[in-house]
DNA sequence: CCACTTCTTGAATGATCAGTCAAGAACTCC
DNA sequence: GGAGTTCTTGACTGATCATTCAAGAAGTGG
């Protein structure tokens, strides 16, 4: 190598993930995206190849980084409140309320290839799994035996709606209350077979 | 008057939601309505004022066309079951998976004038208080007495992320599981206080 | 300090966008 | 049937888009 990079791929991964975070694929312009990392339209596309490969870098941090906001290790019923919780939390704390970037990514994803599709997917997959076995836990705790499909379901239909719902600027209030409502309800069905 | 218009304003608003439905706002183009609707530009905008009029005319008549198949006038707990089931089956038996046009937009909403913005909101506003009128009903019926607001929440968060996730193409099953995992979690709750 | 490779620069390209408008067509009323 | 008004037509405008690329800048190895 003989000249290096002037920029740091942290820092420019995340300027790309604030910008499509806030607007969305098809919405950000490449020079909102130059604004947004300090690069020019050619050292972009130097570094990255294309505006939907600049994508997939900021929704791989976007996953990394939720991951490791909401697992904080705290297991069972206790920890399916505890996701819920700092989902609500992380919504409602966000001033430009931009809810989730896969969640938002949905209904534009129809414009964009088959690996970013396949990796939206993947995205909603992991969080799928990860309240499964929060909820398996749970079960495992308590000793009774329900099917767990629409129990798991519900929870993650409710973390889905708060980022949603959130993203639509809704009151804090109505997204803990759904929080609530999940987690009362995991709690009746385990303890009521 | 001298020269009627050559189309049926309903005809051409059918046409609006559908091109608006598959696309989104910002997505859809002149082009896409005016194939759409078989109107050319000129006519559009002599009819309609501007593209964001034109998406109100469709934001309009889709929630019109939504209340007409949900209002089924099945009261209380039966008629939560009804609505989610109505949901899942609206969403999984549409060949595009278009989810819903309201919750679709929220991500663009940003991008909107102020009053499409109300719109949305109206449109929101409105499934919260189908949903807790049968709720309020299905408590009446049983006689209980517990806290409506979570579980009105978690209703309305259940069709919310049917149809969010249908769009995403997820399987009809577990559309369905949420569904049932709502409905169950209200049933017990009224039941257990 | 020179040669060489890589990176950065930012203007240029061709496509597409929302929206406009002048001209012609069509209908009603007199 | 003629006058007058409204509707339709589709090319046009200016802006913006993603992407490219030739030229210059910067660092490394000898």
């Amino acid at each position: 190598m003989v000249r290096p990079r002037e920029f740091e791929l942290e820092e420019v991964s995340e300027g790309l993930l604030n910008a499509f975070w806030l607007r969305g694929f098809a919405r950000t312009s490449i020079p909102d995206l130059t604004a947004a990392t300090g690069l020019l339209p050619g050292s972009l596309y130097a570094a990255f190849g294309s505006k939907e490969d600049m994508f997939r870098v900021a929704v791989e941090r976007y996953v990394a980084q939720l991951r490791a906001a909401i697992s904080n290790g705290v297991r069972g019923l206790a920890g399916v409140q505890d996701v819920l919780d700092t989902v609500v939390r992380l919504t409602a704390s966000d001033p430009e309320r931009r809810g989730c970037l896969i969640l938002n990514t949905i209904p534009e994803s129809s414009s964009l290839s088959a690996p970013t599709r396949r990796q939206l997917q993947s995205g909603l997959r992991a969080m799928r799994r990860f309240v499964r076995d929060r909820l398996r836990e749970a079960q495992d705790d308590v000793g009774t035996s329900v099917d767990l499909d629409p129990l798991a379901a519900l929870v993650f239909a409710a973390a889905v709606a708060i980022r949603v719902l959130g993203r639509a600027g809704l009151d804090r209030r109505l997204l803990q209350d759904i929080a609530d409502g999940a987690t009362a309800a995991v709690r009746r069905a385990l303890e009521h077979g």
